[in-house]
DNA sequence: AAGCCAACCAAGCGCTTGCTTGGTATACTG
DNA sequence: CAGTATACCAAGCAAGCGCTTGGTTGGCTT
C-alpha cells in the first residue's frame, strides 16, 4: 500500500523528490485551517499524508516549518497572480477587479486551505517567520494600494483611498466565512458586487 | 453554561463573590486574543491573574468553560447593544449607521478582547458550546438582515441585501485588523466611511 | 556488483499540558 | 462556639505533545 521510493519520470534527475513535500503541504493546508496549527498534531498529518509522524521531520524540520512553507508558498503566488492580472488591466476600474478578482480566486479556488491559513494564523507564526514573509506582504498590499491612489486621481472613487482600499479588502477576505461557491451566487457575481461597492455610483455590469 | 455558585443579589452578602471570576475573564480575553486560545495555558492565564493554574477549576470547570463564558458574554452583550441602537434609530440609514456603530464599539472599545476572541477563536470552541451560542448568534444577523431589507425596500442600497449585508459585515469586522483607535482617524470618520459605502451616492458628512 | 542516499518505519524520550487531589486559612451562619 | 462553604495553594498525575534515534528498504549511480 504505502508505494515509496522514487519513480521514474522524464527527463527530471530526482523525478519523485517534492513529491511527499507537495502532499505534506496540501494535507497541512486543508488540516491547519479546519483544525486550526495549534490544535492540529502532527501525528495527525502525518495520517492525513499516509506515513509514520516521525516521517514528517525527514522534509521539514519542525512543525514550525511546515506552517512556514504553506504561508510562504500561497503568499509568493497570490502576489504574483496579482502582479499579472494588474498588468493586464489598462484602466483603474479595471485594476480594482483585479485586485477583487485575485483574493477571491485564492480565497475560494483550489488554493483556498492555503490562503485561509495565511490569514488566520500569521500569529501562531514564529516572530522570525513573520519577519521573513513581512517583504512579500507588504509587496502585495503596496499594489493595493498603489491602484486605489490611481482610482482616486481618476475620480472614480471618493473616500480616503487607505480606508477604502481596507474597507474592501476586509469585505472580500471576509467572504471566506460565508459565500459558498458551490451556491446559487458565481464568482463572477460576487466579484461585480464587491466592485460596486467601492465605485460611486449604480452597480456595474 | 457558566455555573452560578454563590448568589448575586441588590444587597451583596459576598461583595467579593465574583470579582475572581471577572478577573479571569478579563485576563483570559486578552490572552486568548494575543497568544490565541490553544498557545494560551492555564498556567500563563493563572500567573496574569495572579492565582495558582489549578485554583482556575474553582471557578470554571475547564479551560474550554473559560472560552465558552469568554464568548457568551460579550455575544449576549452586543446583541442587546444592537437592539437598544436599533430601537432608536427611524430611518433605514440610522439602522445601518447603528449596525455599523455597534460592531466598531465592540470591536475596538472595551470589549475588544472578547469581541475579537469571539470573532477569531469559534473554531476552537466544543460542538456543544457552538450549539449553545448559536441561536444568539443568529438573532444578532437577523437584525443585520431585517434592517438591510427594509434598507432595499426604501431604496437606499442597491445590491442583494444578503450580500451587501456580507459584505460590509466583513469590511467592518476586518478593521480590528488595521484600524488603530490612537491615530488620526477616529471611530466616527471610519462609521461614516463604512456607512458611505453601502449607500449608492455620495459619502455622508 | 558495490556503494550511496533519500525515504521511510518503529520505538520512545523529555517535556508540557489540562486537570485533580488533599489540605489550609478565612469568613459567614445557626 | 462548632459547622459549613468559599477561595485558594502546593504538589503532582496521566496523557499527549513535538521531535529524535537507530535501523531497513530499494532505486540510482558508478
Amino acid at each position: 500500500m504505502t508505494a515509496h521510493g522514487p519513480q521514474a519520470s522524464e527527463q527530471n534527475k530526482r523525478p519523485n523528490t517534492g513529491a511527499a513535500k507537495r502532499r505534506i503541504l496540501d494535507a497541512a493546508a486543508r488540516l491547519f485551517r479546519q483544525r486550526g496549527f495549534a490544535r492540529c498534531t502532527v501525528r495527525e498529518l502525518a495520517d492525513a499524508v499516509g506515513i509514520q509522524s516521525g516521517s514528517l521531520f525527514h522534509h521539514f524540520k519542525s512543525k514550525d516549518d511546515i506552517l512556514f512553507a504553506v504561508m510562504e508558498e500561497v503568499i509568493v503566488d497570490i502576489d504574483a497572480a496579482l502582479a499579472e492580472r494588474l498588468d493586464e488591466a489598462t484602466t483603474a476600474e479595471a485594476k480594482i477587479r483585479a485586485l477583487i478578482h485575485t483574493q477571491l480566486v485564492f480565497t475560494h479556488g483550489p488554493r483556498a486551505n492555503a490562503t485561509a491559513v495565511l490569514v488566520h494564523e500569521w500569529a501562531a507564526l514564529s516572530t522570525e517567520g513573520q519577519a521573513a514573509l513581512l517583504e512579500r506582504r507588504r509587496r502585495y498590499f503596496d499594489r493595493w494600494h498603489a491602484v486605489f491612489l490611481l482610482a482616486r486621481q481618476d475620480g472614480l472613487v471618493n473616500l480616503d483611498p487607505t480606508v477604502l482600499q481596507q474597507l474592501l479588502h476586509g469585505a472580500v477576505v471576509w467572504t471566506a466565512y460565508w459565500y459558498d461557491p458551490d451556491g446559487p451566487m458565481t464568482l463572477d457575481e460576487l466579484e461585480s458586487a464587491a466592485l460596486s461597492l467601492v465605485l460611486k455610483s449604480a452597480p456595474v455590469s
